[in-house]
DNA sequence: TTGCTCCTCACGTCACGTGAGGTGGC
DNA sequence: TTGCTCCTCACGTCACGTGAGGTGGC
């Protein structure tokens, strides 16, 4: 039976010698034997046990598990609860860095709008990224009503044409601009702007409001502060249903 | 201008009192004040800083790149280097993560076969896992061959049936039969067994390893060290092609 | 005898958490 | 005057890496 030092069995592991040396220190590969110098000798089985704890140190399972784990001789029921707890601490590792990335896209889909990197821009963005959910709802509630409203509108043009029956029509025509005068107004006691020139958050005069050119994200619009006629984004306004 | 202290700042940005004391330390969250006493005085400014901070702390960017964002004022493209920087770093953390779920995954399905849970059974079954990517390289280059083989096979079995010619199908079957006792040695010198009863590796009789009842990992084998006739699995034997 | 390996401290990493013991401020 | 908040050390976390200074073993 051929024995190892420590530098050896790093090797033939593929780790360093500190770690080895740690390994021993936290009691999870104690050498079969030392000489009288104190140097640390391992056996065949050491090999195994080191090669056991890489294979779990892969998984990222702790130290201190793993001490657990090698003591606790004769227990399939440890490794399957470490396994699983494992799994889910990864599982949502995984979650939260596949949000992380998601953010880093809308990040810099933002940034591109402005023109500096300042903090303030920075700040921005996390203000316009926060308050996206509530946004996003907003556009939700609009939606769902919206939908049902046009509909009905269809429908009884449809009606109107077929049958030469306009009544219907004209009725819900006008029901329909009542609910989307008062939509609009809903939306817009909701929202505000950040001009990507000067950082202010403004609320956009009304006739912008409803006639400027806009994306779903952002709309040309005055700033009032610095007068520009800019590319802005639109955000929930701050203190609105707090 | 309403001046905030340590602790109303802590409370308005959900972090604790210690994480601002830290952010001063490390120099990226000064007070814009100091009392008598030395109490700590935030402003308005002060708290967007914070907000910053905890917004690129959430993206896991360290607290030194977050000074040198912080400081370099008016550089957005520090700002796009290090959102690809935390890019890569954490689809790389993605990737391993996944890498290891599906680890887990196949660790849980070798440990279904061992009766126990040593600390030689984990590492069975990181050996099992370790040489799996040799095994399927194999297996993908016996596939490679055994599908022309049997294609010819099947087009001269037609060409039978429909011209009555037997000669070319016969010829090939003769042919593809050398061919597939030559594949076969070549699997079997290639492969070995453990018990996951007593931990043996092991290579089977011939025999075996053409009738034994099997899966794609297992098989169902007499052991020669404990003599049971039990399922075990398939390895990448030692030693070959290093 | 000379390199080379190995040994044991012991500090550094990273972003805080957690006391301890003392004090400011309402 | 009494709580409450805040202050500054200073240690702990986690798995090692990195010297320093000394020694074993071929």
């Amino acid at each position: 039976m051929s024995l190892y030092t420590t530098g050896e069995l790093a090797k033939k592991c593929g780790v360093s010698v500190r770690t080895v040396q740690y390994y021993d220190e936290r009691g999870i590969l104690v050498p079969t034997d030392l000489t009288e110098g104190g140097r640390r000798l391992f056996s065949e089985d050491d090999v195994v046990t080191l090669e056991t704890i890489c294979f779990l140190r892969d998984l990222d399972i702790s130290i201190k598990d793993i001490a657990e784990l090698l003591e606790s001789d004769e227990s399939k029921k440890v490794i399957e609860l470490l396994l699983d707890e494992q799994e889910k601490n990864i599982q949502e590792d995984v979650k939260r860095k596949t949000e992380q990335l998601e953010k880093i896209k809308s990040i810099r889909s933002a940034l591109s709008s402005f023109k500096d990197g300042t903090q303030k821009t920075i700040h921005d963005i996390s203000q316009v990224m926060e308050e996206k959910d509530k946004l996003k709802k907003m556009y939700k509630k609009i939606v769902v009503i919206a939908i049902p409203l046009e509909t009905v509108e269809i429908v009884t043009f449809v009606i109107g044409i077929l049958k030469g029956i306009w009544i219907p029509f004209f009725v819900a025509l006008a029901v329909v601009s009542i609910c989307l005068i008062f939509m609009f107004d809903y939306w817009y006691k909701q929202i505000e702007y950040i001009c990507p020139e000067c950082h202010t958050r403004f609320r956009p005069k009304k006739m912008e409001a409803v006639f400027g050119n806009h994306t779903p994200k952002m709309r040309k619009l005055t700033c009032p502060s610095c007068k520009r006629r800019i590319w802005s984004l639109e955000v929930y306004r701050k203190g609105v249903n707090s």
